[in-house]
RNA sequence: GUGGGUGUAGCUCAGCUGGUUAGAGCGCCAGGUUGUGGCCCUGGAGGCCGGGAGUUCAAAUCUCCUCACCCACCCCA
């Protein structure tokens, strides 16, 4: 039985795990300077928190859940996103009438049963910022800002933000029928699919990549065109922010998110060098959410970084690590000195290569060489006898002996180290 | 879920229309003065050619099935 990982699930391995540290850290460091502090969440959820949060008739929801029984007869899911569950949060714990509204980032895996592609897995990594219990507008603004800010940060190079607002509940609802009654005029050049988006999510329709239907489309009549006077002033004055923070956007109605709970001022960040899978961001206000799950009804906006994405398009390079010291052991005496030896410096903070495999020095040399190592402590049989060893500085060549009783001292002085 | 592509050494790949010992580069190991590196030279180890079945005197090469990965559709981050 050979054994490998499940499909669309990867090991992150040593290599990249310096990248993906650096955006985590990054984002740790970042947020907290816009008011954002850090929630942990599992990644079990009832199951009926995302058919309920996300939508019954999305995809998502649809066909591509991580859905199980578990011993208890409870149906869990493996969280899909993380939107749902942080107003689950959000409502469990009571966290409304926060001033300046609960404003709280997350980061972590999200599963999803797709046929993995690029920039696509089953098993993901999100960032997640949200906002809960504030109104659309500068709110809105400060969060694009942050998103804009911190992508660039992460050296993600030309990205473009996509921007647009689907209304609120009520004026929805009119466009809605708008543009129902525009697609049924038309049904028989919409694909099959879209036929049956016309009943179930026909605003969807306004997302369909078929050329057919895009040509439909394009004429369609726009839900920004439709939005009542609380929605419309609200989205001015996200436009307004975003024009004063000197971010740039393009204005796309046809920019429907696939996940039912968004309302209003929704955006997404797409770069042309991620193929397919376009989208390294997408988020928007979801208003109605909170109540859906059993709060107060409260608004609430937040968006989504797809990590692997953003590590597509990130020139972000972690720092090399250079260890400070290779042991350099000639002989089974010298190989017992240099772990006792070793432990010690590198309890003192020294960053210590010790690869006891008695190769012949040279052979050890090459190979600190290879690593980059600052220096080699050599410790062969005739060293030891006489209490000492030999330390060889990498560049130049310069080579001292030394007593193994102050090692402890004399090495980390040499190193320019604390001990 | 639907298409297309690719699976040969640790890694990146070459092996044309089937022909006997399956190759290269990198990496690894060893030697080139017995205990002194990065370069160079020489040698070496390492492959059920993804798995299974079939065609054939003969299969890495052709056919079918299967699995995995990749890319696109779809969906989304």
């Amino acid at each position: 039985m050979k054994f490998q990982a499940i499909r669309g699930m990867k090991d992150i391995l040593p290599e990249e795990t310096g990248q993906w540290r650096m955006v985590e850290d990054l984002a740790r460091e970042f947020f907290p300077r816009f008011g954002f502090h850090e929630v942990r969440s599992p990644i079990l959820e009832k199951t009926e928190l995302f058919i309920r949060g996300i939508g019954e008739t999305t995809d998502v929801v649809e066909k591509e859940m991580y859905t199980f029984t578990d011993r208890s007869g409870d149906s869990l899911t493996m969280r899909p996103e993380a939107t749902a569950q942080l107003c689950r949060v959000y409502v469990e714990h009571k966290l409304y009438n926060q001033p300046g509204g609960w404003k709280v980032f997350t980061m972590g895996p999200m599963f999803r049963h797709e046929r993995p592609q690029k920039g696509r897995f089953r098993q993901f990594h999100q960032i997640d910022a949200e906002v809960m219990g504030v109104d659309e507008g500068l709110v809105d603004a400060e969060l694009i800002g942050m998103l804009v800010a911190f992508l660039e940060a992460c050296q993600v190079g030309r990205v473009t933000v996509r921007l647009n607002s689907l209304g609120c509940k009520e004026c929805r609802l009119a466009y809605r029928e708008k543009l129902v009654a525009f697609l049924k005029e038309r049904e028989e050049g919409l694909c099959d699919e879209c036929r049956r988006r016309l009943e179930l999510n026909p605003l969807r329709v306004l997302d369909c990549k078929q050329p057919s239907c895009q040509a439909i489309v394009k004429d369609a009549p726009s839900s920004a065109d439709h939005l009542c006077g609380k929605c419309e002033s609200a989205f001015e004055l996200v436009r307004r922010g975003l024009d004063s923070l000197k971010v740039e956007y393009n204005l796309d109605n046809r920019l429907v998110r696939g996940l039912d709970y968004y309302v209003g001022t929704t955006f997404e960040v797409v770069s042309d060098k991620l193929g397919g899978q376009d989208a390294v961001c997408g988020g928007g206000r979801y208003d109605d959410l909170i109540e859906e799950v059993g709060g107060p009804p409260q608004a609430a906006t937040g968006f989504a970084i797809g990590i692997e994405r953003l590590l597509l398009l990130s020139d972000l390079e972690p720092p090399p690590e250079e260890a400070d010291l290779f042991m350099a052991m000639l002989g089974d005496q010298a190989e017992e000195m240099g772990l006792k030896i070793s432990h010690r410096l590198r309890l003192g903070g020294l960053k210590v290569v010790l690869e006891a495999e008695g190769k012949s020095l040279k052979a050890q040399l090459r190979r600190a060489g290879k690593m980059g190592v600052r220096a080699v402590l050599i410790l062969g049989p005739e060293e030891i006898k006489a209490g000492q060893a030999v330390l060889k500085i990498m560049e130049g060549g310069e080579q001292q002996t030394l007593d193994l009783d102050s090692l402890n001292q004399t090495l980390p002085r040499i190193l320019h180290k604390k001990a």
